[in-house]
DNA sequence: CAAGCCGCATCAGCGTTGCTTATCGGGAGT
DNA sequence: ACTCCCGATAAGCAACGCTGATGCGGCTTG
């Protein structure tokens, strides 16, 4: 299985197309039929109907392996490159929205720095094929427990900050005057489901128990200060770290205390830190140790 | 980066030499040398030392990522061929030493069955490689939340059992008459690590805090029978899934109350269950949903 | 200290692979 | 029914990859 022949595929299988996967990938149309029948007799399997052209059952199946194989490949070849190559001058790095704490941005180095902002799930991927030198990815656990990430390659994960969680109320919510909520206070309430600002809330269903977690209005954006603003405006609850609900007009953040979470950040990198890079891991490293 | 090349660069480094690669991988010594220098010159950085033949750092780093990298890639292969052959007859099984609960034991096929005991992180890799058909794994998690198992392909995981789990004591421990332990009872005690045996204790260590977990005894077998013997006899405490604790002379099971753990055991297979495999499978997992 | 040997690199030769151009066949739209 | 579009197939050619032979450096041995 050649990967050159797995790329082709997935092209095909993308375009829906044998010219135009040849186009894209600067082949003859003929040469992309080769490597198709190559595949599938290597396999043993047919992979695609022609007329229309679209995966088989077979053919499906090997999208959902191919995808990460090439992801792994091009993550080792970055890998080692990188560990060859002159350490870079500029720096580039790959955020999720809240995981950038006060602490973090006054670390950053003046000038040459490269924000970003990404899903979470795709921060691995981003670190791992170099296109960003570092990550950091930010998500709720428990204290002191790892983030659970896609181990999309070999990568070095470090914690450098927990910080309390709050939940963000309206000012005038019969619960902002609370000095700590359950979550057990919150099943009957509305939250706001934002997938894209990082704080998923699937984490809290599964640490809340059973109770299926109820979303008034979902947010599809990265901006922390749109969601705040909903919040206080009563649209539905939300969750944050501390550090990000101070300065909310007409909301009172009140911290979550049981289930025990925290808001965690990880820092991600590859295997050969080096130049600007190097620094800044360690700065936050040791910045969380003291 | 053909994989081709990754795999008699592996073999070098593997046995340190040329030759032995050669003669491993049924090639001349010559055309091994050219794949090293072939992946050297792509990757444009020196992978292996020679004389002594050893991986530089970069080479290191390749490593690292070549196991993962051909054992996905082999899973691809393995997964798409069993779409498109015929549903085999055998079924076989790659289990944990405590995941074979007597409910599955006792779904299982009369004949033609093959178990295999593996280490609970090789079982993933057997199942998508398809040297196991299905896999059964254990390990202790809290209420209703997944295992987390390396993921080295796309696989399909659901959890089959979910039962209560005990610290074995001796007879005589000043504990034993409890009904219910806290693992904060126990803080002083010495326990039995048996890695092997599929129960790693460092399961508790994260889920008990920051207070590490003291052995007296290293048991690196994987019978069960003999570590109940070796905690009916004072050597140290073990915990158990509930139903294998039955039968253990000079020794009483106390259920552990708190932390809230459950000893989880999941089902694990790769995209196409077809013959015995199916069978079993959907038996499982419908004799969980009941 | 010298000779021999072992092991990796290099070179020439050759078979095979893989890409291109050209052509064929079949299905859909007009 | 004609035509266009798209994928399969055939022939040709270049490049790749493997083999066998040779070169060279280091380590062992007498």
């Amino acid at each position: 299985m050649d990967p050159h022949l797995l790329r082709t595929y997935v092209t095909v299988a993308r375009l829906a197309s044998f010219s135009e996967a040849a186009r894209e990938l600067g082949y003859t149309q003929s040469a992309v039929s080769q490597h198709i029948a190559a595949l599938e007799q290597d396999l043993g399997a047919a992979l695609l109907t022609r007329r229309p052209v679209g995966p088989t059952a077979a053919g499906e199946r090997l999208l959902e392996h191919a995808g990460p194989l090439l992801l792994r490949l091009d993550a080792a070849r970055a890998d080692v490159v990188r560990m060859a190559s002159a350490p870079e001058h500029g720096l580039t790095l790959a955020v999720t929205p809240t995981a950038l704490g006060p602490r973090t941005v006054a670390a950053l180095p003046a000038a040459g720095v490269t924000l970003r902002a990404l899903a979470r799930a795709d921060i691995p991927a981003a670190v791992a094929t170099g296109a960003a030198d570092l990550g950091l990815v930010d998500g709720l656990a428990a204290p002191s427990d790892p983030l659970g990430l896609p181990d999309v390659a070999p990568l070095t994960t470090c914690g450098i900050a927990e910080e309390p969680v709050c939940v963000l109320l309206p000012a005038a919510h019969p619960l902002a005057r609370r000095p700590g909520l359950r979550l057990a206070d919150l099943v009957d309430a509305r939250w706001l489901d934002a997938p894209g600002a990082g704080l998923p809330l699937d984490r809290l269903h599964t640490a809340g128990g059973a109770g299926g977690v109820r979303t008034a209005l979902r947010y599809e954006g990265t901006d922390l200060r749109t969601l705040a603003t909903l919040a206080a405006a009563g649209h539905g609850l939300t969750v944050l770290p501390r550090s990000f609900t101070t300065d909310v007009p007409g909301a009172v953040a009140v911290p979550l205390v049981a289930p025990r979470l925290v808001h965690r950040t990880e820092l991600i990198h590859g295997g050969a830190l080096r130049g600007p890079a190097a620094a800044l891991a360690r700065e936050l490293t040791d910045q969380h140790r003291e």
